[in-house]
DNA sequence: GGGTCCCCTTAACTAGTACTTAACCATTTT
DNA sequence: AAAATGGTTAAGTACTAGTTAAGGGGACCC
């Protein structure tokens, strides 16, 4: 159906047969959609890499829709939140919570209405979100090429510019052999002998990170290249 | 719908493709835009309205650009003209066009680009779009951008509009690697050597506000730029 | 009109970092 | 075994950023 994966959607509303309505509608529009009957729970499954936007009803107990919004922002000012409020609200009121991309729609909508205000947002944020968060799991590793950082089980490594550009670009081609001229062309611009013994180095460098993970390995292809071995599986 | 009048954009440009594109993306934004094919119905259009900015392609049929430019400050010498250049251009040229308030934006361009530049601009002449009273907790430190205080345990710290703009920027874009070129482009306009060097010393004058509260810190991404560390929980 | 103040930019010096180069050793290939 | 390739560590170097102070332009005031 879609290639691409779907798009998850965060989903807070607690009046649970509304939630439900929309998030089976959303299902059927080709959406993956978590629904939390509070602010709180909404916040702690919030996971920037993971959503593609944030509806979020204004009016729920335990963390209204506005103080979700304000932690989503501290988290990702990137991801769209479309606010779900009740005609009877002031839109002073909503305009003042209002920052950057932010939307509301006013209750009750139709979901026609919805899916369109969605598709708005996504198209909007859908380049960016394509290239510019930009994460990967490797076996128990997790890279955010974005936040240059490489974590494994609460410890977490921080990258330099070089090795991220060469992590990520190993990561794009895992799983098949490398010639040492295409990385160096790929991640440094040029192939030339002094270049290739710094790959080296930087090769050693991410080397010592996966020593953490015995599944993921960076073989060497003698007189080729290298191959980036990760776990297939997922 | 919006009780802020929208700002009016000019918008001229020749090619017509690249022109409705431009346009679409700008009333997303939320501006209002004219869009000329040439720059003789640019200079028609202009006076009979206000107009907020101008973006003025370079070379287009019946006036180019800077012949609009022209007839433009002579009409209104406050108006921001925003120029869309062709790479090929050589810098001197455009400069030499340049005047007051002017800037010019190098094709291709991402529209977020340009709206950061227009954003720039526009709060240079009105006083921001909409931001009524700004304020931002960030641990115990306690922000008012449109009062231009930051306050510390009953201690105060006057900003300047430069210190208070750059502080916003990191606000609303905290706990994320910010480019320094980012920074530059959002706060500064422009990104050039020595505005890079000013930043820097913006940086260190911020940090000894911060110094008050060890969980607020400042970081430096060495060869990136910065990250904004704030208290995400509570 | 000149002086003063304020704030931003530019300069200058210093400190620190990341990438390259070198050196040496290990492994593989011929 | 000799030669080539790659692993690893350390030294070298260019660059980037921190910091403080000196310029310099604009606003305000007398």
């Amino acid at each position: 159906m879609q290639q691409v994966p779907k798009v998850k959607v965060l989903l807070a509303e607690d009046d649970l047969s509304l939630g439900y309505v929309i998030k089976d509608n959303l299902i059927d529009a080709g959406y993956e959609v978590i629904l939390c009957p509070d602010g709180q729970s909404a916040i702690d499954k919030f996971d920037k890499n993971d959503f593609g936007i944030c509806l979020l009803d204004v009016m729920m107990p335990n963390k209204d829709g506005f103080a979700v919004a304000r932690k989503i922002r501290q988290l990702s000012d990137m991801v769209p939140i479309l606010f779900l409020t009740a005609r009877s609200m002031e839109e002073d009121k909503i305009k003042g919570f209002q920052s950057g991309a932010d939307d509301y729609i006013t209750k009750p909508f139709s979901i026609q209405e919805l899916l369109m205000r969605m598709e708005v947002f996504l198209r909007r944020t859908r380049k960016m979100h394509s290239d510019k968060s930009l994460s990967f799991t490797i076996g128990k590793l997790n890279f955010s090429y974005t936040d240059l950082k490489l974590k494994i089980d609460k410890e977490v490594f921080n990258l330099t510019q070089k090795e991220a550009d060469l992590l990520k670009f190993l990561c794009e081609h895992s799983n098949r052999i490398l010639k040492r001229e295409e990385v160096l062309l790929n991640v440094w611009g040029k192939d030339d002998y002094f270049l290739g013994r710094s790959m080296d180095v930087f090769i050693t460098k991410l080397r010592k990170y996966f020593k953490a993970d015995p599944e993921v390995n960076l073989e060497t292809i003698h007189g080729v290249g290298f191959r980036f071995n990760t776990p297939t599986t997922g």
